[in-house]
DNA sequence: GATGAATGAGGCTTCATTCAT
DNA sequence: CATGAATGAAGCCTCATTCAT
């Protein structure tokens, strides 16, 4: 039933309408509530599941000792397609949607995903700095910073990209060359 | 009756209700019908007059003739003030949320913010570059990494606050530290 | 005030707005209840106002004596002019729409309209009938039939005329045809 | 559900409340909407269901060979019966009340009754005319007169019986006297 | 007198939720 | 287990009516 996740996605937890989903689930309406208590529940418990997935990879990534320029290679690619090009850019958009009028959901984002991402970053940017790798020490106090982008890419993806198409990959390639003092191409 | 983002933001546009829209701003229901056409209307109204004040401050800095570094500590402190500090980022919010769903809202925000305040960010960028006071040409690509961090603000501040405060002023500066190739502090 | 009529023949009398009623009138919504005690006393005084001309005309008609066939052109004559061809073929359309949620219109539209034309058509018929230029007694005892075509008329005219044209004049003079036993054409 | 063409004809289309029609059907206010997607559509689906069977009547009347003045008093006992003394002149009533402003439905009427039925009085009216059972070759060309008084029934039977009683089957009867060229009494 | 902004009851419609089958 | 017809609360919006100016 997680397949319902299309018409949040799509619509917004108030707009979506249970009708939809069971369609498009191909269930019965009343069949949901034998699964779950309301559409809240229902809401609360997609959210969840999308996510757990995610952090995963990450922390492994974390885990594995490599340069940080290719490592971080690595991250622009992942998150460009497992993240920006996926369905999961939507969960992304959801939380920032809902997350106040449901702050279960963003306690949970914050808790099992953010806070294990920014320490993964945080230890991956922190070998880089020690290593010379890295010549910007805010970026240690702020993984934020890392992940900015991303957040762009997500959001421009979502409403902007049809009035002005935006090289996600170009964007978050020319974002690392600043953190990594490239000059990003010609000289 | 501006002071009716109050619901927008705090629930959404789909689950605000006009009738709490019309009992916080005193009036009757059917007065905002007065003024504005629909819901939608009303909603849109309300982005443009919170975002149009906005714009107009960020192309009068465009306009001005300084030094970089200290332009781009006046755009941190409109930005922290004027934006994240203010119910501003509520709306930036609501349009993440709801622009996909109103296509209107998304083409609004970006014809007559978004491109405007790139366009001038991109001017300012490029003048910075040529006077060697600014090593990344990638940011005239792609002005949104300058504008990146601001979102992760916009969405911190109002999801993550309570749970791991953020240090907005700190952040945004140890951004425009990598820009400038600063180091960030003393030694 | 009475070219609010507009409004009421245009949509009936529920969907007729009061504001537009205004407007047409060039006067604020206000000013109509310094006249009228509200939307359903403005519509009876309009019924009224309007049926009130049309009574004077008819009686005058069985008055003068003249040939039945010649009197009977030009009632036709009169019909199709009159009434058909004018905004009055509205208010017989409102009184049949309205007539039975406002009884006292219907009432007074019978009494003041309808018993006094069939009187006076009674006498014409009956004249006709005595001197031998009418063969069928069934018309006095039900005038409705001399009349009944031309409800058909306004009805037509009305609804249908986009549809399917109908030439309403001849359609009369089909229907005197057929009274005064001409054969409508030929020999 | 279709007796709840009660409260149309009882108020109106616009005046009527669907409120009213559910209470009346023992039903929810939305159960309605499971059957009809509007107001509108509830008022089109009842107009063609209450019309449809009396067109068959009429026609299979055209198809079957018989003397005309027999056709014809039958259609005169199915008009009074089946149209006239029942719920069906109410919606004639509603009709000529909502046409105008329901294109939609005068559309309709005129597609699937009026033609249809005015087209096979028009063959049984030649085929009276050219077997010599009637006189009146104008009938052909407006059937609208054969059935004129059909409609003042309509009518009258709504607004005027209480103030007026018609013996409506007399009336209609007169009405073949006349087209017939019987003298409808004594001699 | 005239205005027209404001009101708020009331209507149509939607949709989460229930429950008999 | 699953269904989907039925429910009815609740929301958006309209518009007759009022009243301060």
């Amino acid at each position: 039933m997680a397949a319902a996740l299309e018409e949040f996605s799509l619509r917004g937890f108030e707009a979506a309408r249970l009708d939809d989903v069971a369609k498009r689930a191909g269930v019965a309406k009343g069949t949901i509530y034998l699964y779950f208590a309301d559409k809240e529940t229902l809401f609360q418990e997609l959210a969840r599941s999308m996510l757990t997935p995610l952090i995963g990879n990450i922390e492994t990534l974390a885990a594995v000792d490599m340069p940080f320029p290719v490592l971080a290679e690595r991250l622009v690619a992942v998150v460009a397609d497992e993240l920006v090009g996926s369905r999961r850019k939507d969960i992304i958009r959801l939380i920032i949607s809902e997350g106040t009028r449901f702050p279960a959901i963003a306690d949970f984002y914050y808790r099992e995903v953010l806070s294990r991402v920014f320490s993964a970053l945080r230890q991956i940017l922190q070998r880089a700095l020690d290593r010379g790798e890295l010549r910007h020490p805010g970026l240690v106090a702020f993984p934020q910073l890392l992940a900015a982008p991303v957040l762009v890419a997500v959001v421009w993806q979502s409403l902007f990209q049809t009035h002005a198409p935006l090289d996600i990959r170009a964007m978050l390639n020319a974002h690392l060359d600043i953190l990594l003092d490239r000059d990003g191409g010609g000289s």
